[in-house]
DNA sequence: ACTGTTTATGTTATTACATAACAGATACCG
DNA sequence: CGGTATCTGTTATGTAATAACATAAACAGT
């Protein structure tokens, strides 16, 4: 974690390894509730992106992703593919990364949605929030157009980094 | 241009070249009344991607920024950089594309600004509209966070695709 | 015009990100 | 158990973006 902004960014904090497997265990709940099977290496996939707790590139979690060498990226990617359709982490355009989905912090299960991050440009720490899009979604209606998913990142300083 | 749709895309229309000649023209104004340089490749950039009137990869303009071979990416990535902070083009980030500024469609000079995007999955085309952003402002202020640039892109289908 | 300084471009090479294609294994269902 | 669908392993390739350094053009002051 490389940064010249004359601040620690100890206030990135990860997940202890029990809220972890907890995470975890919910997520399988929820795959296998969906007929969907929860597998190795989808399952070490979202682990390495819950333990990081912010934005994480998929190359990242290739290398990471055996204790001795890295796996092969077609299955990260197509983890990360399935992941993403299950709700479970969303794809952050603006940083080619993906981060797990807040939503499911509190242990409730949630479907997949779109979301709004704060993603901010020092300490990479992102937080996920809940928007209605009125504006958007007007201006799509009055050019007849149908909104199937929406993209919506902020990016800037957190209120550490400031 | 591969679609299986079954329908035309005629109504993703192109600019005629006396009007991408008047952007252009346009263009060059409004950096020199900024002191900064329309040069030859950053102008040929634009004109490529004001053909298109629609979301252009990088390398798109790449390959056709010469009459006979490929430019190197450095000369336009280059020039897409300093036509962003120009405000003369957007990045399209659920693209990886590059779009023309409809903000000077009308002649108005406009400066770098926000803008979101209502991009069709089918035909490719693309509309910018200005909108405001109440609620993840509010967000942002709540969390303390100091946001410096939006990314908003609603894909789906357009008016014509539907 | 001369000269130092800044800004932009040319060029080579490399790094980062993502998918196609197909073979093999595993789960699931009747 | 056999057939089918789904998932994984593997090789190779395609696509997007930048690092680093050399060259050239513009500019400002003399
Ligand atoms: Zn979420
Ligand atoms: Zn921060
Ligand atoms: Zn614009
Ligand atoms: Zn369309």
């Amino acid at each position: 974690m490389s940064h010249a902004c004359g601040h620690d960014h100890d206030h990135v904090h990860t997940l202890d390894s029990g809220r972890i497997d907890a995470r975890l265990s919910e997520a399988r709940r929820l795959c296998e509730a969906q007929g969907e099977r929860m597998t190795a290496p989808r399952l070490r996939t979202l682990e390495l992106i819950l333990s990081e707790n912010a934005p994480v590139k998929a190359y990242d979690v290739i290398d990471r992703f055996h204790p001795d060498g890295a796996a092969k990226p077609p299955t990260v990617y197509r983890a990360l593919a399935f992941l993403e359709q299950m709700g479970l982490i969303h794809r952050i355009e603006s940083l080619n990364a993906f981060v797990a989905c807040q939503g499911h912090a509190d242990g409730k299960a949630v479907q997949p949605h779109a979301a709004a991050f704060l993603l901010c440009d020092c300490c990479g720490s992102s937080e996920e929030v809940a928007v209605s899009l009125p504006e958007i979604d007007q201006q799509a209606s009055a050019s007849g157009f149908e909104t199937r998913r929406v993209t919506l990142e902020a990016r800037g300083l957190c209120k550490a980094c400031r």
